[in-house]
DNA sequence: GGTTTACTCAACCAAATGGTTGAGGTTTCG
DNA sequence: CGAAACCTCAACCATTTGGTTGAGTAAACC
């Protein structure tokens, strides 16, 4: 009785990954994956930070599965898994009514929301 | 010397609504308040929680922007405030690129930021 | 007026988070 | 080989987070 439309959002894998971005430091990270191949080290220098903190921010990413580790001698070398990424921003997808310039977007919406909400008992 | 493309991503509101974001019951909620306006109670209700505890994901949805609150008598009346999660949608677009089938968004992205980033000294 | 309803607040608690330092472990370099 | 570079791990610490219970306030109801 719960499974229609079910207000339920449980995602472990989306928990981890809007944790992650909630972090100035780890966001600023992706930006510099963005531009390519970064190591560790790399990652850490532009922060008033002690090395293993921004090795920890690093792990956290890795973590949530948003950046992958080649270890490759002494250098650990991240790359940035766009997957993941990619999944938050679906989850606004459905709230992109609100916002979105396009009449019929919310047209849509409202079609396919309006069976069983719109209705509901107010008790 | 930082500023040109500065990898910084500092944005308290950007980290409130992430972190926000990272919790499914809180996720849940901002999908009731899709459909529009719900009483904390409401809110409360579908969560095996107590009702302080439900009340007070409320707050941090109120306090990173994402809802506003309405005191009518004895009940406090939530609505979806779009805008924050307007903005923490459009953090994504940097990224879209790496996920997006338009080739020409590729094109775009590469030519505006393989000005500094591309050819920057590899120490 | 008194009880129920809707909700917050304060105190408390355990666990997670964000940071530190210090001590390693491997590579690489001279 | 010895030293430096790159990085993790463990221990520690303070703060935040996610939850609880109990008390308290304000509005609505009979």
């Amino acid at each position: 009785m719960v499974e229609r439309s079910s207000v339920l959002d449980a995602s472990p894998e989306l928990d981890a990954v809007f944790r992650s971005l909630g972090d100035p430091t780890r966001r600023s990270m992706l930006r510099m994956l963005a531009d390519g191949e970064r190591s560790v080290g790399e990652l850490a220098q532009p922060f008033a930070m002690s090395f293993a903190g921004a090795s920890k921010h690093v792990k956290v990413l890795e973590d949530a599965g948003l950046v992958r580790r080649t270890i490759r001698g002494r250098i650990h070398s991240c790359n940035l898994v766009p997957a993941r990424l990619a999944e938050a921003d679906k989850w606004f997808d459905f709230y992109s009514r609100f916002w979105s310039k396009r009449l019929d977007d919310l047209e849509d919406a409202l079609r396919n929301e309006s069976t069983d909400t719109t209705e509901r008992e107010t008790k």
